[in-house]
DNA sequence: AGAAATTTTGACCAGTTGGAAAAATGTTAG
DNA sequence: CTAACATTTTTCCAACTGGTCAAAATTTCT
């Protein structure tokens, strides 16, 4: 009764069994697919059978692999999740706060435009209330943030960084990064054909830089009244 | 074979027919359950059977209203673009640029709180790629912001705001306004409990402020070095 | 090669979903 | 009151969905 199945079902089994490399290769391939898929459609709007077809294969083979939609969607985004977090927890307290921040930004610009559908399977998972990953943001996520925003804090006790709140100052970073990704169609439609090439990126980052070093306060008069 | 169902069908049809009270006021409930319920679920997530659960009605009866699902989305998301659009509307051209764009962030940030439902239905169209939207962006949208962006660009020029570039900053404002809507789980779970009360909002326009006019650097040396 | 294990396929199923049809129940004007 | 119209409920259905299962095909191991 062990082994009738051998692939995927070694979730909490007594023998794990090493995974073969067809099997692990195959797994990714599902992954993949489900990554395209889920992100763009979210979990309800996606289907096995569109997952299957994006991944080569039918149906109840990839049920053979994971027998459980919710399984896929589980690995998915708790493999994210590191992903995600790592940039932030680079964030290194011995640093100068500029080039920390400044670096921290374009890490997650660079991941908006190399991983937009993490960014959007992600995105997706928070618009509909996080009911998969709530205690992962509740405990981990907020840990590492409490933690950043005390590193924050010293910096601006320092003099190094202007006095604001370091909570949202994390936020902006998120927000105006990641909207790159999960409002992709929109900047591209905005932008219109001509300003939509290699520059894109770019411009991004100059503006951003721009942003969070100075504001929009004009040279001539950046320490001005009030 | 003109009037076998009288409420909704005038889409385009000969006689109009002048929509009882009545009638606007079932259509009005019906598009309240579904904002909410579309906004959490996205199109396919979500049921009609779910909305008419919302709505307090059976789902025959709901698409006696709307024949097709699809239809009742459609309008949500066409009411909601105008709203959407129209703060930007308002940015005046003879005004001061700073009054103006703090108070075009301080109206996003009020409609991120008021309206989060509305913030999370577009979030979701654009995420999946605004199959249903794309005309209206690719057209009113970006003729808009064109516009705007032109304004922002003589203000630039008078000296009167940093030079820098006006469609990511629109996209920066876009992004970390609507970000307290669309990640509102993610908001609240990082925030922690204390930190969530009715000063949340005050923080971060605060915050934004401060971020848009002078950016992160310290006052001591706000003009520093190049 | 041949047995054993793994992988893939095809047929199938029960529950859900968007939607149609029609009967039943109001509502209103004459 | 009653005919005409508007609204609501009941019943039903075909397509789709997540998932099962046994048999067939393939790979792996000896």
């Amino acid at each position: 009764m062990v082994s009738k199945k051998t692939a995927a079902a070694d979730t909490v089994d007594a023998k794990p069994r090493p995974l073969t490399r067809i099997q692990k290769e195959k797994q990714d391939i599902i992954l993949e697919a489900a990554l395209e898929v889920f992100s763009l459609h979210g979990f309800r709007g996606a289907t096995i059978d569109q997952i299957a077809a994006q991944a080569g294969m039918s149906k109840p083979n990839l049920l053979y692999y994971f027998p459980k939609k919710d399984e896929i969607h589980r690995r998915l985004i708790s493999e994210l999740l590191v992903t995600w977090l790592a940039p932030l927890a680079e964030f290194d307290e011995d640093g100068d706060p500029f080039t920390e921040i400044r670096s921290y930004i374009r890490r997650k610009l660079e991941m908006a435009r190399d991983f937009p559908r993490e960014s959007r399977l992600f995105a997706n998972e928070m618009l509909q209330g996080a009911p998969r990953v709530s205690e992962m943001i509740e405990v981990d996520l907020k840990n590492l943030v409490d933690e950043k925003a005390k590193v924050l804090l010293t910096w601006m006790e320092q003099g190094r960084l202007a006095r604001t709140d370091p909570y949202h100052l994390i936020f902006s970073i998120w927000a105006t990064t990641q909207h790159y990704a999960d409002f992709d169609v929109q900047v591209r439609a905005v932008l219109g054909k001509d300003r939509n090439g290699e520059g894109r990126f770019e411009d991004a980052a100059r503006y951003l830089e721009q942003l969070f070093m100075h504001g929009l306060t004009p040279k001539a008069r950046s320490a001005g009244k009030a």
